[in-house]
DNA sequence: GAACAACTTGACCGATCGGTTCATTTATTC
DNA sequence: GAATAAATGAACCGATCGGTCAAGTTGTTC
């Protein structure tokens, strides 16, 4: 049987390792970090139990194996987007698509983060992503909506995040009840379209609270961030470019 | 020991039944349904870990039980609300601070609940009430919002109900990274607010949509719902009513 | 082909798991 | 206070758990 591919570059068959971390993968999301045994990882790949501790010591080096594969690919999916130089709606709109995209790709995953992020003591390494990415969005959203009350910056990141991932996690009960695979074809396509919607009208409305609140400021008042604008129209379509991405998924 | 107090109606004291159902609550909540044992449960109950099986049968038959115990509440707090014959904008608010107030008190549940909804082969239990739930609102919300397309009375469910939920379900993390609970005292009412606001700006649209849509349309068109009206004024704050509980608690 | 490292196997360990069994205690009823 | 049923404690069972270990196989390098 093939079992090796070191450093031959011919065959990339899949090493055992990889092997294991794709079996342990599916088994986390599925049944969560508890309710997986070394030894139903070891059988889904196909080899046996101790490879698991050869190569990764005990459980918990493989969960975070598993964990270190996933950030990896969930940063790489949103760094182009979070770090562009665009206006913040083109932004937050391109954030939504490359988010939703990601997850629906790896619904999986979302259901195991969103299963740790409950977890009162989390691992460390899913607080780091998370306020990572945290970070990242609020700081983005400051400069279009205050830091305290009813519109907050951590307001919005709460919304627009569960906005997309609970449609991800919900979507093995909501496929049943609604008919047809929440992940994939129009009904993605339909929530990329409600999230895009729902953006805009924040954005909107944000935008009329900036302005009134400016009219009712005479001279240059200090409290406020200056020069924070929206440079795209009220409620326009999510410009084309971070759509060809979406379009090209599905 | 006092540990009984079956039909005696002097002491209610809590049941050795009752300290077990308490028990396991607070077990499943906090480390999910795999990862607790018999003899954790009891050894928090402090009691012997056979009364588990005495009482339940076996780990399935407790689960259920702390769900059925949960759902009752969970009913409770919602029935009230979802069948008022108020309008649609009145139901909706009240629905935000009923779900809100209920989760923000029971939030380990949340968490539990949770991470059901996103397994694959869920609880009957946890599917019936979800659909329940889903039927309710999501029917409530037909009456302003289409069947179908961006803003589609499914994708409302789903964003709403996920702000409420997930508000309560990142607590422990977010309350790390904000410095203060979110779950009483000025953040939980900050979140409150939002939400509130953003189911104002989602009705204020669909009453807009719905506008324009009547004036395009030139005679009795029979494709839409005929005298689906939201009447109250636009994103006004909702009514006094509902805020009641939510000002009685904290 | 000897030496060596990387990889793999299968047997094994103590601990804990869900669950059972049974004797004992307790409260209730007569 | 005897009888009875509910409630409880303590020991026990086979299975499985995470993890270890020594021996074996395989490919690489001289």
């Amino acid at each position: 049987m093939p079992r090796r591919a070191a450093p031959e570059p011919k065959p990339p068959e899949p090493s055992t390792k990889e092997q294991l971390l794709t079996a342990a993968e599916e088994l986390f999301c599925k049944v969560g970090y508890e309710g997986v045994s070394a030894g139903d990882v070891a059988r889904l790949a196909g080899v046996r139990k101790s490879l698991v501790f050869y190569y990764f010591g005990n459980m918990a080096g493989l969960f975070e194996a598993v964990l270190e594969r996933y950030y990896a690919a969930h940063t790489q999916a949103l760094t182009g987007v979070l770090s562009a130089d665009d206006d913040v709606r083109t932004r937050m709109h391109g954030l939504v698509d490359a988010y939703l995209d990601f997850m629906a790709s790896h619904a999986r995953y979302a259901s195991l983060v969103q299963a740790q992020l409950a977890n009162p003591n989390l691992h460390p390494m899913v607080e780091k992503n998370f306020g990572l990415l945290y970070h990242l969005v609020e700081g983005a959203l400051l400069e279009v909506a205050p830091r305290t009350g009813r519109a907050a910056s951590r307001q919005l990141f709460v919304t627009v995040s569960g906005a997309v991932i609970n449609w991800c996690t919900y979507a093995p009960l909501l496929s049943r009840l609604m008919g047809d695979d929440l992940l994939t074809g129009p009904l993605l396509e339909e929530r990329r379209a409600h999230i895009h919607w729902l953006v805009g009208l924040v954005l909107d409305a944000l935008e009329r609270e900036e302005e009134t609140a400016a009219k009712a400021r005479p001279g240059a008042k200090l409290n406020a961030k200056p020069g924070a604008k929206l440079n795209a129209k009220p409620n326009a379509k999510p410009p084309a470019k971070p759509r060809q991405r979406a379009a090209a998924r599905r």
